[in-house]
DNA sequence: CTTATTTTCGACACTGTGTTGAGAATGCTC
DNA sequence: GAGCATTCTCAACACAGTGTCGAAAATAAG
């Protein structure tokens, strides 16, 4: 794996590690994880299944590996947001419309890697990694809108993850169970709802009716 | 296993089965189920590995039947709070401390059953029941207090999942880090968060500092 | 005590994982 | 483009865990 700046072109190898990214992706999208076989995602790189083990140690770790590689995109997301200040809807909701976009593709795997109970070390690691980096981005933007006398009190920390785990489960939820609910509305009420849950207001205008 | 008004003694059988779900609900505390042999679970109930499928056709249908002898507990937790008018938070508090507590001692298999993607078609089963009871008593609670023009605007069935989603991983999180936070703290941070998801409002009073 | 039913468990077949080492392909150097 | 080191490939093996079967033992019923 050349490094991400790298001008060294990729090797044979380098390819069919990120084949193996790509097609585990795609054949994750159909069933989870446990029902995988090693020999199924070999395959669908095309290579023989004692093949995997040359570029990854275990299924979870090239979940980890997976994760790993979409970690820059989640942050860009919510980016705007978390650099702005005050309540700021529309940018919260924008962030959330992206987020949740990504959630509706690859929500079979991402369930794995954030909602797992116990996927392994490898994933812990990863999953950890994005979770405080995402808590901490949100803890961080919590304290200066505290210091404005804008939020609720409370530990921040804490307000923090539980805004985090409720995007979290409610995105879950909506990949589980696409039709239960109308997008924009789901959209719409879990963006009022972290608003309420941190600054204990709902704001009366919405760009969107 | 007699019917549970049965007057009927408890055969040998019955015995074993429910020895057999004591002994998981225990080994099920240390280690994580996919780290449990089936072997481990039928030699903690003293009997041989194969003599497992005489009770339970899996290890998945082990746990929902684990889950299923625990309903009745988590329904009287809330039940108080559930009945109530109003935001009553003292009660929703009690609650929220009742279930904490289950969850402090059990959180293991817990969330295997809430939290796991794709615990297997017999959890599944069992999970959404509960979870569906669940919710239909928290939305129809809202729906109460809505008619009362208490709560905030918004879909009540999106507002009940998203308060016991919240209560879900706050309290998986309290399991997996179990000194993050003050307890004290963490409940009373939970309970308002609900009380502000729900109704929009943080109320000033409370009955411990 | 006899008979029927329930319970137990050893032995088997099977699926999926992870390792090893020999050989093939690749790419680097001159 | 021949030689050489490195990278890559895969068949064969060993192993752990699951689930099934049927014969025997234990229990309950008559």
């Amino acid at each position: 794996m050349p490094a991400i700046g790298s001008r060294r072109a990729p090797t044979k190898g380098d390819q069919r590690e990120q084949a193996l990214l790509d097609a585990a992706k795609v054949v994750l999208r159909e069933k989870p994880i446990g029902q995988v076989t090693i020999d199924e995602l070999a395959g669908a790189a095309g290579i023989a299944r004692s093949g995997f083990y040359f570029y990854f140690e275990s299924k979870p770790a090239l979940l980890a590996a997976l994760c790993d590689q979409s970690i820059g995109l989640t942050d860009a997301d919510m980016g705007r947001w978390l650099e702005s200040d005050g309540l700021d809807r529309d940018a919260l909701r924008q962030g959330l419309v992206g987020s949740f976009q990504r959630w509706l593709v690859d929500g079979r795997w991402m369930r794995e890697v954030f909602l797992a109970p116990d996927p392994g070390p490898e994933v812990m690691q990863v999953r950890e990694r994005v979770v405080n980096n995402g808590c901490t981005a949100f803890r961080q933007r919590i304290e200066r809108d505290a210091k404005a006398g804008l939020t609720v009190d409370g530990s921040p920390t804490l307000l923090a993850t539980m805004a985090i785990n409720l995007r979290l489960t409610t995105f879950a939820d909506a990949f589980a169970n696409p039709t239960a609910h109308d997008p924009d509305e789901l959209i719409d009420t879990l963006t009022d709802a972290i608003l309420r849950l941190v600054y204990g207001v709902t704001p009366a205008q919405r760009t969107t009716a």
